[in-house]
DNA sequence: GCACCCGGTTCACGACCACGAAACAGTGGG
DNA sequence: CCCACTGTTTCGTGGTCGTGAACCGGGTGC
């Protein structure tokens, strides 16, 4: 089960931003006479201290059950060459789908550069590096999606959860 | 802004069925000595009392939001050529009432060109552009309505929420 | 330590095409 | 007559995709 961190506030709100960077799920227990807290997002939670030690168990154990079901979300490719992801969504162009298609298949896991060429052109790579490009041309279309293109040197690309 | 209901527990938990039951974003106000609380859904909130107003105030807020992110609106397109989306609305002229059918049928997913075409013009195209400008037209009459219209290129069009 | 290469990333360019915006004209209804 | 509606053209803009080249960090051989 997924990890959350706690913090206190207002002490560690340097903390609490580095958290909500890297999309850790996070309790924040809030100083006596702090003012209010407000989530920024769904993997964010408070409460207002002194507080019971049951009470805070119990908001980390929902933290964590929410932040393991946003981990099961997997893009998918529609026919119309829409690249879904929850609520996001691009469309992708036809050369950038036909690559993606195998990275979706196979979400998190290596995909080989040979199959990845064999995908998005089929009668040949038009020249050496026309892969790679392509590639960064994805990878900048995942900007802001909460997925990310990581390539595993000498072996391929994995389609992966994160920023 | 949506409403958010407050019931206080364990007193009142047959109330707290009833909101889970119509999906009412609900805060739970929790008893001093009853056992910490169990969100079953992300409209589900709760406080340990004694609460502060503010407190309560925020997370009641937070609730609002959610609902509101959440809330599916769908635009409704009525027979006397009305579009309505929430409290807003236009008058429709014919052509961009046909063309307009199928998007707010499908609201959300991609329209083909050839289908908005057959839509709009079901004896064929008067001209090599004319969807393509008629189709600007319509964006034009849904400035400030929180719908969009956006082109998924060489496919079709989206209706969607958004500016 | 040094030169070198390999795998990968990023840029800029250019051709092509899809689409968007504006402008203009014809038409028909109030 | 005026105005909304709609067809048509033209031009600009921006996405797409191949291509060449610079660049960069990590090995590897010397």
């Amino acid at each position: 089960m997924t990890d959350v961190a706690v913090v206190r506030l207002p002490d560690e709100s340097r903390q609490l931003e580095e958290l909500r960077r890297r999309g850790t799920p996070r309790l924040a227990l809030v100083a006596p006479h702090a003012p209010p807290f407000t989530p920024v997002d769904l993997l964010e939670d408070w409460v207002r201290l002194p507080a019971a030690p049951a009470d805070v168990r119990s908001r980390v154990l929902a933290l964590a059950g929410r932040a393991d079901e946003s981990l099961e979300r997997r893009p998918e490719l529609t026919d119309d060459r829409l690249l879904r992801y929850g609520r996001w969504w691009v469309a992708l162009a036809p050369a950038d789908t036909r690559l993606m298609a195998p990275l979706v298949d196979r979400f998190g896991s290596v995909v080989g550069r040979n199959e990845l060429a064999k995908a998005g052109w089929p009668d040949g790579l038009p020249s050496r590096n026309s892969l790679d490009v392509q590639l960064g041309r994805l990878r900048r279309r995942l900007k802001g999606s909460g997925l990310t293109l990581r390539t595993v040197r000498s072996r391929g690309c994995v389609l992966e959860q994160g920023n």
